[in-house]
DNA sequence: TATGCGATATTCT
DNA sequence: GAATATCGCATAG
C-alpha cells in the first residue's frame, strides 16, 4: 500500500510534483534559453529509485559564432551534440578533471549552447554530498564541474534528450524565480566582454560574484 | 574572502 | 605539443 501523504522517512520528496519541459516551452534561441533556464529544476532519478535534483542558478550562453564556443571550429567528433535540436545534453570532459554539461540550442545543425554552472540543491542532498567528498551544501554544484559530480553527469550522457523520458531531464520551477543577473562568461579567453552569464541574484549557489 | 598554483586527460594542431 | 567553458588546497590578510 501507498501512504497518501510523505511522512514515510524513507520516500522519496514530492518529486511526482515535478513537471518535464517540453521541447517547445524552451526558447530556441541560445540567450534566450539560458535565462530561461535559470529557476527551472534538473532532475537525475537513479535506477536505485533516488532522485536527485536542483534549482538552475546560474547558466552561460555560447551562441553561433561565439569564438569561445565549442562548436565555433564546426562540427567534430566530439562536439556533434552541440548541432543538435535544442534540449540536448552536450558533456565533455575539461582540465583533466570535470565534467561539464550544456544544453543544446537554436536549431539542427547549428553549433550552440547553454552551460550549466550551479545548481541548488533540491532533492537527494546526502547522496550529491557523498558523490562530492562531503563537501558542505553551499558548495555541492556551485560551478559547472561540480555540477556534472554531483548530478552523476558523465559522457554517457552526452546526446541525452533533456526532454525524453530518461533518467536526466528538465522540470518546471519548484518556486519564483528571484531577480535575474548578468555578467561576462567565466573562464574563457575570447569575447570576454560579452555580458552572456546569467544568474540569480543573491543565489549563495552561485559560483563567484561577477566583478 | 581573495588570490595563486598545480594536477589532470581529451582534443585539435 | 599546446590549450583548456575547473577544482581543491595553500597561504595571506
Amino acid at each position: 500500500m501507498k501512504a497518501r501523504k510523505n511522512s514515510g522517512a524513507s520516500n522519496p520528496p514530492v518529486v511526482a510534483g515535478l513537471r518535464r519541459l517540453r521541447r517547445t516551452e524552451l526558447p530556441a534561441d541560445t540567450v534566450r534559453l539560458a535565462r530561461y533556464l535559470i529557476g527551472k529544476t534538473l532532475v537525475h532519478s537513479t535506477r536505485g529509485g533516488v532522485v536527485v535534483s536542483g534549482r538552475i542558478v546560474e547558466t552561460e550562453a555560447y551562441p553561433p559564432g561565439d569564438p569561445s564556443g565549442h562548436a565555433f571550429r564546426g562540427k567534430t567528433a566530439s562536439n556533434g551534440s552541440l548541432f543538435l535540436e535544442r534540449g540536448f545534453a552536450y558533456v565533455y570532459f575539461c582540465y583533466g578533471s570535470s565534467f561539464m554539461m550544456n544544453v543544446s540550442s537554436e536549431r539542427p545543425g547549428i553549433g550552440a549552447g547553454v552551460l550549466i554552472r550551479a545548481l541548488e540543491p533540491l532533492h537527494g542532498i546526502g547522496l550529491m554530498r557523498r558523490r562530492r567528498g562531503g563537501a558542505p551544501l553551499r558548495d555541492l554544484a556551485r560551478g559547472p564541474g561540480r555540477t556534472a559530480a554531483a548530478m552523476a553527469i558523465d559522457r554517457r550522457y552526452d546526446g541525452l534528450d533533456l526532454c525524453g523520458r530518461h533518467s536526466l531531464w528538465l522540470a518546471a520551477p519548484t518556486r519564483r524565480r528571484g531577480v535575474l543577473a548578468v555578467s561576462p562568461r567565466i573562464g574563457i579567453t575570447r569575447a570576454v566582454d560579452h555580458p552572456l552569464r546569467f544568474y540569480e541574484r543573491g543565489s549563495r549557489f552561485v559560483s563567484r560574484s561577477s566583478r
